[in-house]
DNA sequence: AGAAGGGGTCAAGAGCACCTCAAGGCGCGC
DNA sequence: GCGCGCCTTGAGGTGCTCTTGACCCCTTCT
């Protein structure tokens, strides 16, 4: 339920590459997705296609299943030896071999045109997301911090710890992404759903964290600050 | 196009859990799935489906959106505070606000019942894959140098270095592009974002960096003068 | 050999990022 | 309505980073 459309950790806007022969169902898509803050390029051929995703990498493709020449399933086939970005087929036959020939051929989901604008960017965005969030784990550890992210408990060298939500949702999210470094933004983007630009109340809520989990606050061990970038769990 | 149905590297069965509260829908389910070597358990409810991933961690999870009492949306989303295997949700609406909500709340894919048995099989196999091809980051390496780009993180023959923002963009920019000469130009374009002429201070950084991640800063061997020219990563 | 220029190191100051304490609001339950 | 916990906002202090300037080394050209 959240309010901004795009990627967790967009901090650069997303790039799609738009896959389809007619020129209509391009620039709809254009319109519609550049209006929600996605950086848009057109390919009108599988081969076009594919000699643009090789140079520049898009986050995301939406591909038309019936290009002339080389079709949809071919593409996907061929991307698939090496491009991981999600690819999402897009197709106005409704056959159920269609849907699972592009699936199998590594298309990571399938609509039907004509389709709702919001049920595509509904899908864009988990699709999306499933690249951020990789591995994860319900218990999270770090020294003598025990997080158990399935019954919502913290305990510090056994004994619990009595978060406020902020701070639960904090340590959370830090914790989610362990090793890595969250910038500021992302993580006030991942605990107040939107976005929030008063940095200051990120550091006070973690510093009250640090009083909470940390052994020697002045020296936190866990919660580590990135100076100039964000804070990392380790 | 493969005959085998289940996931890639398939030596023990793939856990499925089943979320209905129709009786008939399970049974269905279960057989279909039984058939083609999934491994299937079966939930009424969603406090019992979250009791049950909780301990056994499934490796997917099919969801009926219509549940008596806690809807799957709820459920959806109290499992994605820490659950990352996929969740297909199910369901006899096909209302696009639903669709919306779920794959929102952290759902992969979302079927609308009845659904062609092989759309579903080709949709888990699509979800399954995507979990073994996730792990892969960006790491380049120079002798005892690791860069790990994803954790923003740099270590020196295992030990964590501490570099600051300006000495890891600096350090970032060289290592992408690694073997080839970056111009003084390029560099400080891409490090400070804007023309920068002051050629002094990107000197005084790299030598900075060097201290931190050269063996002997006095003969680099990773972070490499090009007279004349500019700086390359080795 | 001397001069000139590209490059490296060192040190110091300005400015910024960060942390902490404390007080002001806001919502919630009693 | 009142008290309580929680989040936000403000002010003050501290440490660190980046920049700048000075000086040195080395190479190359005159």
């Amino acid at each position: 339920m959240r309010s901004v459309p795009l990627s967790v950790a967009a901090e650069q806007p997303v790039r799609v590459l738009v896959v389809d022969d007619e020129p209509a169902v391009r620039r709809m898509l254009r319109t519609s997705l550049s209006a929600r803050g996605y950086q848009v390029t057109e390919a009108s051929s599988g081969p076009e296609a594919i000699e643009w995703i090789t140079t520049s990498r898009p986050e995301l493709v939406l591909l038309d299943l019936g290009l002339p020449g080389m079709s949809g399933i071919e593409v996907t086939r061929v991307l698939r030896e090496w491009f991981s970005s999600p690819i999402i087929v897009l197709s106005v036959q409704d056959q159920e071999r269609d849907k699972v020939a592009a699936l199998d051929a590594g298309a990571d989901d399938f609509l039907t045109k004509p389709f709702g604008l919001s049920e595509l960017l509904a899908r864009m965005r988990a699709a999306l997301r499933r690249v951020h969030h990789a591995v994860e784990q319900p218990v999270v550890t770090s020294g003598e911090l025990v997080i158990d992210m399935a019954a919502r408990q913290v305990r510090l060298a056994g004994k619990p710890v009595a978060l406020t939500p902020t701070e639960y949702d904090i340590l959370r999210v830090l914790a989610r992404h362990a090793g890595k470094v969250l910038t500021h933004k992302q993580l006030m983007t991942e605990v107040w759903g939107h976005l929030q630009q008063d940095l200051h109340t990120l550091r006070v809520n973690v510093s009250n964290l640090r009083k909470k989990v940390e052994q020697e606050p002045s020296h936190p061990q866990i919660v580590v600050t990135e100076p100039g970038v964000g804070y990392r769990f380790t």
